[in-house]
DNA sequence: CGAGGGTTTGATGATAGTCAAAGTGAGTGG
DNA sequence: CCACTCACTTTGACTATCATCAAACCCTCG
């Protein structure tokens, strides 16, 4: 009872490119299943030679890395639509681990057919180099932030990311979207403890910034803790789907 | 005077993947010609629309990205090899600057013409998404490493990162290689003063890890560098060339 | 010889980390 | 239905790492 390419949900949503129907074709083909998996289960290892490559359908998760140490850092944070296992797909290991953090289905691809849906349409094969390419964007992005921003600025400025990409998926209602993570995640992503987070997290609520809490992030004004950020908000680009 | 793709020096070294004789005059075609540029010279600006991409032929450089507030973040350090602008290319539009640290050759392809390339083979069209993922997979270390490494392990990640680049591209004799770069730009790499850069290389030297001076990177021990970093030593991957 | 870019060093202070404990709410079992 | 546990959040007190400020030093270059 998998859902068809054809009638993907996401594909109604305006923040992704059209798609041909030959193309919808081509991915319906190449797609091997779907995968539903709870809360909390791993998705790909770190260092894993994965067989399949995936697409998120529904639920959100994270990206992370584990050092010898214990350490974490959160990459980021994955929203439906978001395609998993490049890495694996072109080099054949994961540079880091994928996780559920709600209940997800996922689009299932076999890392043995992605080189022939890679060949079979020049314009499928750019759309996954654009996809590499934009996540290289964000990264350093990310990095800029974590190196150069203090807390609250760095704060907010994750914050942000998570609500214009939110709002693009239409996931926002009355200002409010959903944000199923523990602050930990977000900590682990910006690289900052987890009390000094939630200290910073208090500060943009009694600033009437951002409130975020029970899995549910508030924000009134995104310009205002765009300014608190530090950063202009720009349009959203379209992306494509795998 | 321009090196002929059949004549490259790169790819003689054996960290580059063989090329076929096909595909190295496919990549002659599109190799619109060469550009010499003095060290400080800006080769791409973030936010531009650039016209042509490249790859680093000879010499060093380094991309960033610059904050309203006048703070720097290096993203990475360009060695010889290095393609330039793959997101200028794929998005039309840079998130990063680029700029020589010393004078560099440049190969220079036209964006207009990248597309052509892209479709003229898969298997170029693959490696070209390959060093996309490659340097994702990169991106995602270093943020691993400017989130969760303190100072002193995480100049010792960097100055592992370099040496070990340095080496897989012959350029590492008596345990020295190049290193043109400024402490400021190391600092602006790891989201660290220099103030504090400094002194821990300090540390680092006093301890006769690494020891930077002149321009000139001397490691005699890489595996004690890398166990102050907190990382296992892998074998370097042989990359594609464009 | 003076100027300027880069490096080095010392002193001081603030941001963020660590430690510890209490609060909250959902879920479980007696 | 009331403890009790468990996972997560919140708060306070203390500490340390790292940033900032300032000045000296070293070289090269004109």
């Amino acid at each position: 009872m998998t859902t068809s390419c054809e009638k993907c949900p996401l594909r109604k949503i305006d923040f992704f490119d059209d798609m041909t129907k030959d193309e919808v074709e081509k991915t319906q083909r190449f797609k091997a299943g779907e995968l539903t998996v709870d809360a909390g289960t791993p998705i790909l290892m770190e260092g894993s030679n994965a067989p399949q490559v995936y697409t998120a359908l529904r639920g959100m998760g994270l990206r992370y890395k584990l050092l010898p140490d214990g350490n974490r850092q959160v990459i980021n944070f994955i929203f439906p639509g978001d395609f998993i296992g490049l890495q694996a797909g072109m080099m054949g290991e994961m540079g880091h681990s994928v996780e559920a953090t709600t209940n997800m289905t996922l689009c299932v691809f076999d890392r043995s057919d992605f080189f022939e849906f890679f060949k079979s349409s020049s314009d499928r094969a750019f759309d996954i180099t654009w996809i590499a390419a934009t996540e290289e964007h964000f990264l350093g992005d990310s990095l800029t932030n974590i190196g150069q921003r203090d807390a609250i600025s760095s704060v907010a400025w994750a914050l942000v990311m998570l609500f214009r990409r939110a709002d693009a998926l239409n996931m926002v209602h009355n200002d409010e979207m959903p944000l199923p993570f523990k602050q930990q995640d977000l900590a682990d992503a910006l690289g900052l403890s987890l009390v000094h987070t939630n200290k910073t997290l208090a500060r943009l609520r009694s600033r009437q910034l951002a409130a975020w809490a029970d899995g549910k992030l508030t924000v009134h004004d995104l310009g205002e803790l765009a300014q608190v950020a530090g950063i202009e908000l720009e349009e959203m680009k379209k992306r494509p789907l795998i």
